[in-house]
Parts: structure tokens; sequence; C-alpha cells
DNA sequence: TCTGGGGTCCTAGGACCC
DNA sequence: TCTGGGGTCCTAGGACCC
């Protein structure tokens, strides 16, 4: 515990729906809701908007449907939300050496170490400044918590949102904390919090009254003396920053439960060749593989198998990942596959053999997975990088109408809205989903628009339909209501 | 209402070794 | 023929976090 509040933690605010809402004019000042489309997809973000209806984060996806059937239901687009952590990450590294992201939108910054004076005067400023910065370069906002240790900036940073900046003087934690619910602590989910529930434990105060022997006794050794150190506002966690990954995986979850055989097979090697793709471009290799099976009845269970040595080389993975699946009974039906890496060596070093072998899997992996999954359109191939499915908030380019982005499809049409970050709010237009004038697009920079980065007030990829009274020559506008298709909002 | 995907850390038992 | 004590590795599962 520091005697000066010089720990910052930033969290942006409902970052993936707020980055959104900045892409898309329309719906600012909306319920935007970003997250699994699918039936089976739970919420990432809602916006504050979405907030008001009840719906949360880790909310099944058809739960928020029903609390809020008007939001627009989005696919997240991690590409631009990495884009702008970036950013964020650049700022906080101005701040100080010392980053320790969490997520990409929340990291802890050691502001002594960044040379900040002791003074919550000095601190306060930083923040403040912080989410200025953080406002100009990004146009979204972000909540600053400071304290002298994490947990309690952490703390709040959660007080102070949306768009604020509390500071916590040491000396004053123990009173804070006292009547805050015991799930206020890290560390502290749903289990724990009822095993401290049956115990009578209900408050931080409660959770130092009752002492560690107790604590230790009801959770375990690390767990409860962890959590009593918690409570008393002890926490001398060091900010950490660059830690190396240590396992690497991948998993889908199916829209129905898969039941042939063949096909749990088939899925399954295509998940250990994307976790290859990914441990490969990680510049890793790793010593032991994890598969994980999910029945039909949510039942979940992992096998694991350690090599001699690191690999990563994909048909050694494959192998191992099927020969685990062999142990596993899944003939009542399989929810989610997936296959991980652990124990990961910092460089590969393949022996001559594996070396050459591995380069002609490399050449057959794209072709391998495409056959396998014959739904999932062209890994490999550019010609048919057109996606089968065209998902909502997904960005598109018009030959004719300029940038937009997929507001629904359905029944072979595709509804999109004509808007950037930097224009008016857009108009709709609909058209078959094989129109050869319609091609997936980038994500567009959130703020600075145009190719000048500049101000100019005439954006270059104006859609033509906002510069002038022009009708639409291709097809009707705005889908009418009840037309059957698949909508982001109505 | 019906539960994502990517991670981290901890526990516990058995094997194995000294 | 009533039984050591640790340390480390491996495997499986579970809680938690964003």
């Amino acid at each position: 515990m520091r005697p000066a509040p010089t720990i910052l933690h930033l969290d942006m605010d409902a970052f993936y729906a707020a980055a959104e809402q900045a892409a898309k004019p329309s719906l600012r000042g909306k319920p935007v809701v970003v997250g699994g489309i699918g039936p089976r997809g739970v919420v990432a973000t809602a916006s504050y908007e979405a907030r008001i209806f009840g719906v949360r984060s880790a909310m099944p996806t058809a739960q928020a449907r029903r609390l809020c059937p008007n939001a627009a239901y989005l696919s997240p687009r991690f590409a631009l939300y990495r884009q702008v952590s970036d950013t964020v990450m650049g700022l906080l590294h101005e701040l100080s050496p010392l980053v320790e992201p969490l997520s990409l939108d929340e990291a802890f910054v050691d502001l002594e170490a960044g040379g900040v004076p002791a003074e919550t005067a000095a601190v306060r400023a930083v923040g403040e400044r912080l989410r200025r910065d953080i406002r100009a370069a990004t146009g979204l906002t972000g909540s600053v918590g400071l304290a002298g240790a994490k947990m309690l900036a952490k703390i709040a940073s959660e007080a102070a949102k949306p768009d604020g900046l509390v500071v916590i003087e040491p000396g004053t934690e123990r009173e804070l904390l006292g009547p805050m619910t015991v799930r206020t602590l890290p560390g502290v989910g749903p289990a724990t919090a009822e095993t401290l529930r049956r115990a009578g434990i209900h408050t931080v105060a409660e959770t130092a009254e009752a002492g560690e022997a107790e604590l230790v006794r009801l959770l375990g050794k690390a767990h409860g003396a962890g959590l009593y150190a918690m409570a008393l506002g002890r926490d001398d966690r060091p900010v950490v920053a660059e830690r190396d990954a240590k396992s690497i995986s991948v998993e889908d979850t199916f829209e129905v439960d898969l039941t042939d055989r063949t096909r749990v097979r088939n899925e399954m090697v295509r998940l250990a060749d994307r976790c290859v793709q990914r441990l490969r471009a990680a510049g890793r290799s790793g010593r032991t593989v994890v598969i994980k099976v999910r029945n039909y009845d949510f039942s979940t269970l992992t096998r694991s198998e350690t090599l001699r040595g690191p690999t990563d080389d994909p048909s050694v993975v494959r192998e191992a990942a099927v020969r685990l699946l062999e142990t596993v009974d899944t003939t009542g039906g399989v929810r989610l596959l997936g296959v991980g890496v652990s124990g990961l060596a910092d460089f590969t070093q393949e022996d001559l053999f594996a070396q050459l072998a591995t380069e002609r899997e490399a050449g057959e992996l794209a072709k391998a997975a495409a056959e396998s999954a014959g739904e999932e359109a062209g890994a490999g191939e550019p010609e048919e990088e057109r996606p089968r499915r065209w998902h909502p908030g997904l960005d598109v380019v018009h030959e004719e109408f300029g940038a937009g982005w997929v507001q629904g499809s359905g029944v072979g049409r595709v509804t999109v809205r004509f808007e950037t970050p930097w224009s008016a709010p857009g108009r709709v237009r609909t058209f078959a989903v094989e129109d050869p004038a319609l091609r997936p697009g980038e994500p567009l920079p959130l703020v600075g628009g145009g190719p000048e980065g500049g101000q100019s007030s005439e954006p270059a990829i104006l859609p033509k339909s906002l510069s002038g009274p022009s009708e639409p020559s291709s097809l009707p506008e705005e889908a009418g209501p009840g037309s059957g298709e698949e909508m982001s909002n109505r």
C-alpha cells in the first residue's frame, strides 16, 4: 500500500458498443448490443442506453433481444477495437514505462515509475489530462481510478463510471470498503460469494472480521489468505508490464449440437490447425496439447497430452487432438469443441525433418481447413473472400454509394446503411446478397476522418446519396418492416 | 433465460525420484 | 508385514476475469 495514490486504472466506458456508436452515427444515443448474434450468442458489451433495459454483459443474446428488441445487435469487429486500443495504450505509455494491460480496454499504470510527483493533486491532474487526450484521440470516454493499490484503483474506476475520475486517498480505504459487498473484491465470483454467504459473510467488513484462519478453512490456502489481505485493503501487487502468454487456444460453439463422429473429428482438425496458426503467428511452440469438449448438457471436460518436446507442427497437434478426442464419449451430442497448447517455448526448434514436414503442411493447411469446413468461405482463396453471411455491423463498400455497414440480412437480401464515423446519419439501401458492387470493407478511423486525416469538412468516402438528391438506382429503399429479414435494428 | 471465447491461477491425486 | 518426507511433473477440474 503506497502512501500516495500513484496507481492508475483506466477502464474504457462500454468499449465495444461505444466504438460502434462512434463509427455509426445513426446509432449514437441509441441502444447498441455487441456480441454473439447467433442463437447461442452472449452479450459482450451493451451501451448505456441498452443497460437501461436490463441488458448486461454475458447475458444470452436471446434474452437481451426480449428485454430490448429495438437495440442494434452487432457482431464484434475486433480489428477496430484493437486499433483504438493501440491508440489508448500508446497514451498510457506516455505516462509511464510501467503499463499493464488487462484487456483491450483496461490497464494499470504505475505513475510513480513514470516520475509523477506522489501527491494527490498531481496524479489527479495526470488522470484528467489522460481522459481528455483519450477523448481527443479516439472520440471515446474512459474512466480513471487512482489509489495506492491495484485493487483500490480498480474499485475507484468502477465507481467513476461512466466518464469520470475517482481518487481513493490512502488511509480511507477500510472505511470505504467496509460496507461494500464481498463481490466488490477481485477474485470473488458467484461460487466464492455463495460459500461466504453460507458462513454469514456478506460485506468486506465481515470478511475482515472473520479472520484469516476462517477464510482459509472456507476457501483454501491461497484464496483465503489473499481475500483476507484484500478485505483489509492490503494489496502490494506490483504493476507488471508485458507478460508472455502461457497458453494459446481456440474454441467453437456450434449453432446445433454435433452428433456425427466424422463431423466432430473434422471440426477438431480444423480447430487444431487454427490453434497452430495462432501459435506460429506468435512465433512460439508448445509442449502440451489440450482439447475441450462441451456436451449437449453443458457438461465440459478436458483431455491433455504432453509431448516430449515443444512443437508448432500442425500435423503433430492435429494428431494429438484427434487421439485425445478418441478417449471421449461424444455420442450424446457436442455443443463445443476446443484445442489449446500450453507449455509454450519462446522459439521454435524443430529438427530438419520436422521443419520440412512443417513447410509441406503449411501449404495443405488452408486447403484442409477449407475442405473440412465447406461453409467457412475462402480461407485461402482471395476470389472467394465474400462472406457467406453478411454479419450485422460489418464494414462494406459499395461501388456507387461508398462506405457503409451491414444493418441486416436474410432471404437473399442485405441491408446496408451508408454512413461513416464523420458523416451525418446515413440512409439505408437494400441489395441482393450476390450484388457484385458490394464488397467487405475495412474499419474506418473514428476521428480525423478523410485520407488527409485532417479537418476536411468534405470527407473522402462520402456516399453519393448524401451529396445530392439523386434517387437510388438499385433496389427499393428502406426495407419495409416485417419483410422477413433478420434486421439488426428496426 | 439457457448459458461465447480467450485467458489466468489454484487444487488435488498419482507417478516418480532422491 | 503398518509404512518418511519432499520436490517436481502430469492430468483434470473448477473458479474467476474481461
